[in-house]
DNA sequence: CTGAACTTTCAAATAATTTTGAAAAATGTG
DNA sequence: CACATTTTTCAAAATTATTTGAAAGTTCAG
């Protein structure tokens, strides 16, 4: 395969996945499109390499350094701005995990602590209450230990995967 | 706050949950509603209760079923199916984990296999190698930890996570 | 077997999301 | 400051995803 063919390849793989996960599709091409430039692009660069207009080139990359995956730097002598990707991917995979669990876990927890004062005591109010609170539970550990792997030093978790797994 | 109230707060609140997740916001309103119901509840129901078609009812009926977090059952002396929710809330999670981790990452682990043979050795081939290479390693880490964590017995997995915390 | 009750299918309609492109705003240079 | 270059904005258009509803299919009791 060549080189082409594979960024090609690895792009539309990327930006399916993406959409698979609730993020716009062109929004993650351009991520991989960053992710295996060897240098920084400018927006004319990304358009003309994914065939997108400027409106969205720019949008999706506001989105993307919104998120910390995307820097933007300038070059001496050109007035243009060039963008590149974080390159260590066990970076890029905790950002993106602890990004979701801000914007997607966090506020559904303040909306099921707001359904605990639920009046009656009929069974169906206790088949709610029951739901909510499990509920309540599975997320506020899923949170923390979210929370522990985001902030911890790669080594240790590896570490401790590894023990999980042996 | 009314049991009412609470209900459509929870069902509104899961579908929008589900959308950021790649997840239809009328499969995820229908599993909620199953899950803080007290009994199976047919078709006509769940139309009436989420103001939907029937047609819809049924196709996102059947998607849950596919996913196994919904179960049909049938009532003496009655023709119609009866759907119900399975409603502890850890098998929900591993079992969601389960079917995503099948449908989604498994996939594109497949499709960076099949990128690791381009050829050549300038400073741009070797950049897309090491990218790949990289998600690739991180993709099958997160395989094999997914792959326990939705296997195994959830007391383990719970005082494994305590000690990870402490 | 018949027909009522229920379920499934799917083309068309609707809704939601994404993209475009041109105008406006911002920026930096001489 | 003037102006050429670049970025941003956003209403309209295009695309994609979801929903509808009616017809077709299935099931089962009598």
């Amino acid at each position: 395969m060549t080189l082409d063919e594979g960024k090609a390849k690895f792009i539309q793989a990327w930006g399916t996945f993406g959409s698979k996960w609730g993020i716009n599709r062109t929004m993650a091409q351009v991520h991989a499109l960053l992710l295996i430039a060897p240098n920084s692009l400018s927006a004319d660069e990304i358009m003309d390499a994914l065939d997108i207009s400027r409106g969205n080139a720019n949008m999706n990359l506001r989105a993307l350094i919104d998120w910390a995956l995307v820097m933007k730097e300038f070059k001496p002598g050109d007035r243009k701005e060039y963008f590149y990707a974080e390159k260590d991917i066990w970076k890029v995979g905790t950002q993106i995990v602890a990004q979701r669990k801000k914007r997607e876990l966090e506020p559904i927890r303040e909306i099921l602590s707001s359904l605990d004062n639920i009046e009656g005591d009929s069974e169906e109010v206790e088949v709610f209450r029951k739901t909510v609170h499990e509920i309540t539970e599975i997320s506020a550990a899923t949170d923390r230990i979210l929370e522990k792997i985001t902030k911890s030093d790669r080594n240790w978790i590896l570490s401790t995967f590894i023990k999980m797994l042996s």
